[in-house]
DNA sequence: TAGATTGTTAATCGATTAACAATC
DNA sequence: TAGATTGTTAATCGATTAACAATC
């Protein structure tokens, strides 16, 4: 495509390219860190799980920034995806819920940066409040909608018991938060405006046992039923992340 | 598709309904709780958020359950669902790591159960060891193999740190393992008999930050480059879970 | 019969990947 | 020049969805 989009700041990025980036980046910043200054579509595709030539499509959204015969500067790399999470200009985020799941994000190092920023924490239970989390004091569930409003926050992280998820959703929305990342497992509904992203943690060991056991029926011939068992169930691809939006 | 599929145990389901049928069980379920016995596609889609067709699409995998111009029976459905994942039949499953993140997912009280049972948890550290999680006695980390071997287990859920996930993973594979549902954010290699499912949490908060970017960039009209923006990158669909398999 | 809703067909769309010309 | 590797084309595949005949 053309040159005019050399230093383009917004490029379309299809899903799968922008979930597989952050991937990318995590291995080329271990090149880094190793002293190695090239890496080529071939090896990002061996350490990342992925095809090289969708490595090369992928990198090829960013711009042109590979070299024939040679392979990608590993520096030019991690700086282009670090500009297309705008590392620099982190998004504020509040996180709803400071409970295993809420405290195993935060501790993880690993969950907020990469272009968000934890700048509040909520909860219910009067044993939580007050207490650290990731820089934060907890605050007391009430406070929530006026800290959104006045640190004009768009970006929620939802991990608070189903029964409870629909309601902080809502007065979230109400208080200017655009975006929600929920690990209740319920489907939130809420304006068409807002996007929701899921995250269903008990789908993944569904899905993994259920291959199992498709397996094993396909491998032994034990197929109890009639049906001619066929491999289009399964696809031994890559590393896909879930997507999703808002639910009408 | 034939009548003799009629009863079959085993049918090619593809993986995008493999994640989407135990979202519509959780909204089945509820159904039955209120006493309601039918249900249509288009509330089932309304409330998983999920195109009509799509609905009635996934359930034609389980068979020919529905009744043209009513619905379909909430108990039969449930019936059917459970089938698939076999829940009466459930693959014993083992936690490597009960730091925090394994604490959540037990804890969840929704993360095992649905066709898996927790029958070992392990970790390395000495306080946690000899502790109670999910019904199970907290393991010291050497025992692993002899547990996996004599229950022969299948079926392993990673929540260690990513320095150890490489040398862990290797181990279950040694003693049997052949699914790994991996949460620490590394790639891992082990032989193309396993399968290795990877949910990265961060990556779909980057993900949302990323189009909260892209949507503030392509409404004010701030393209700070060149590139035209399109709207091919944003699918405002489904509630898709991601899916994967070894890396290669 | 009239209304509602399924199950499936066919069109569309996006994502993957082999192949290869371009080029370092 | 010879070898290596990118960037892109084109083929393929799977997933989504509108539309509608079948049928309760």
């Amino acid at each position: 495509m053309g040159e005019s989009d050399n230093n383009a700041r917004t490029l379309s990025i299809p899903e799968s390219t922008v979930l597989r980036l952050p991937v990318y980046q995590r291995i080329l910043v271990n090149f880094e860190r190793r002293g190695l200054n090239t890496i080529s579509s071939a090896d990002l595709g061996r350490l990342s799980g992925e095809n090289a030539a969708s490595v090369r499509r992928d990198l090829s959204r960013l711009g042109s920034f590979g070299t024939r015969g040679t392979g990608y500067n590993v520096a030019t790399l991690i700086r282009q995806i670090d500009r297309v999470f705008a590392t620099d200009q982190p998004h504020g985020v509040v996180l709803v819920g400071a409970g295993n799941l809420g405290r195993a994000l935060v501790q993880s190092n690993n969950f907020f940066g990469h272009g968000t920023q934890l700048v509040a924490v909520f909860d219910a239970d009067p044993a939580l409040i007050g207490g650290e989390l990731g820089g934060c004091t907890v605050l007391a569930d009430e406070h929530l909608e006026a800290e959104v409003r006045t640190a004009s926050v768009h970006l929620a992280v939802l991990t608070v018991p189903v029964s409870v998820a629909q309601g902080v959703a809502e007065r979230l929305v109400t208080a200017g938060v655009r975006y929600i990342l929920n690990f209740a497992p319920t489907t939130l509904h809420v304006g068409a405006k807002v996007t929701v992203r899921y995250v269903d943690l008990s789908i993944e060991l569904q899905a993994l046992s259920f291959y199992e056991r498709d397996d094993a029926a396909r491998h032994s011939g034990t197929s109890i039923g009639t049906a001619g068992i066929t491999n289009a169930a399964r696809s031994p691809k890559h590393r896909t992340h879930r997507s999703s939006a808002q639910p009408r």
